[in-house]
DNA sequence: TGAAAAGCGTACCAAGCCAGTGCTATTTTA
DNA sequence: TAAAATAGCACTGGCTTGGTACGCTTTTCA
């Protein structure tokens, strides 16, 4: 529990891939190599130019590339395209959908922490991902 | 996604709950101040009573107490308590179980991040979830 | 001594989510 | 015009999660 999905997963591995070549790879170009499942990693590829990510050309010798550069991709921004805003905890984003937030003792410190989380994942970028890099403190 | 669950959110409710009260505190006193169903509770509070997380007295005027004080235990042990070991991503525990394992470009420093995030999670106690205390950096 | 208050153990279930699939249409190139 | 690609859907099976049920033991107290 608490992990990512296997589609950010994916998403994390596709865009590292797209960061470290040159011109347009295609979804079946990654899926052999990788040895995933095509149509999975097509509509991850899908879900991502659909959201700016990437860039897609389609016919004959397309695919697609990042549309920005590596060092501009958060980790945060993957995991929203992919599952949907960030929530470590319910009252984060919805207050009105926790049951005890008018009695909760921990309210203030949780969504303290959540802050703490997201700023952390949004100071991951793709290239720290991709280079091997000693990830920055928070 | 990628919240904790809310068997998690209630374990830390439940915490800071015991964690402020003087005496043993009964299932059925935290449910009915908090309005969650009762058997939840119950079932959770049983689980941490397993753990040794808290300590149990049963019988009229039972309950619940914090086994040790609450800066000595950490969110990362509630949650892996609950819900299991914590594993951000699948490779963190399990490395042959990931189906790329042999060719991931982003192993190395996705398992960085997974330390990361668990050496965050120890660090934060159930005191500074408690007392509202800022969080410190990590 | 027995009823009530509490925890213990374990099994069970329904709804929702996730990983993965399928199909058809469209675009581009050779 | 065939082949290689993406685009846009809709669908599904199985696992996880949140929650329930039930019978048992322990302790207190009238």
């Amino acid at each position: 529990m608490l992990r990512l999905s296997k589609k950010v997963d994916y998403a994390i591995i596709l865009l590292s891939h797209l960061g470290e070549a040159s011109g347009p790879i295609s979804a079946q170009e990654v899926s052999s190599h990788y040895h995933l499942p095509q149509p999975m990693i097509a509509n991850i590829l899908k879900q991502l130019a659909a959201s700016q990510l990437v860039e897609s050309t389609r016919g004959v010798q397309g695919g697609y590339v990042l549309q920005r550069q590596a060092n501009q991709i958060s980790l945060a921004e993957i995991v929203r395209v992919i599952d949907g805003p960030f929530n470590f905890v319910e009252c984060a984003h919805e207050p009105s959908e926790c049951r005890v937030s008018a009695t909760c003792p921990t309210q203030t410190p949780l969504q303290a922490l959540h802050g703490r989380l997201y700023e952390f994942m949004e100071s991951v970028t793709l290239e720290n991902l991709i280079q091997h890099h000693e990830l920055q403190p928070v």
